[in-house]
DNA sequence: TCCATATTTCTATATTAATGGAAATATAGA
DNA sequence: TCTATATTTCCATTAATATAGAAATATGGA
């Protein structure tokens, strides 16, 4: 993941309709969530949820796919996969900091 | 960890300079960097880092500690690990998720 | 085709943040 | 105390983003 990429989905991220968007989409999983219910769940304005939609989309977040009338939702793992791995990426010089001290957490090589 | 604070951090993030001096002091580790040799090697002039430096402070993500003529920043392992976890909580329902498809990376009781 | 529902675009206003030079402040060694 | 080094504060300019109502557009069922 490159930098910029990485600094387009933290500001997607850093606003608080955004950010519980988004995480309602995380805990719904690939199965997504409709526009409308958003909106409903979140009591954003359509308006407003369609800027914001808009938004994580282009920053990569998000994906969406029509059906019937309904534009659905949902988080894009891998991305924010992504994204976590590049904050913590080299954590420490790749030591494992995380049996000696509060660090980052055990990567998966280390279990 | 709530909701005003992710925003907070996450916007902290949300900027080139700070997003590279923070990534910077994940690698150093709990040792942390002088404000100075972080200036040097992310190429951020003082005053500018200075106010970089701030927010991330601010935000939680950051810790300083005064050493002789030197100010040393190092990362709160905890703030962040906290934050990776806010985005990712609840991930799917909490269905083992990335058994099945690309999704959250499996947590420590799923292994 | 016509209608009800779902979503997006348009618009204007208001708020907040990034930049870096110069000056101020702090620290420790001589 | 004097000096060199390290860091922060002050400041003005420049630019970007959030908001939501109203209107426009898209979709599928009758």
């Amino acid at each position: 993941m490159e930098s910029k990429a990485a600094v387009t989905a933290l500001a997607a991220l850093a606003q608080e309709s955004r950010l519980t968007v988004f995480r309602l989409l995380v805990q719904a999983g690939p199965t997504g969530m409709a526009a409308g219910k958003i909106g409903e769940m979140c009591g954003i304005p359509a308006s407003s949820l369609s800027f914001h939609l808009k938004e994580l989309t282009y920053a990569g977040l998000i994906n969406s796919r029509q059906e019937s009338r309904f534009v659905i939702y949902s988080a894009n793992f891998n991305a924010m996969n992504d994204l976590l791995g590049f904050l913590t990426e080299n954590c420490c010089q790749g030591s494992a900091c995380s049996t000696t001290e509060a660090c980052c957490p055990p990567t998966e090589e280390l279990l």
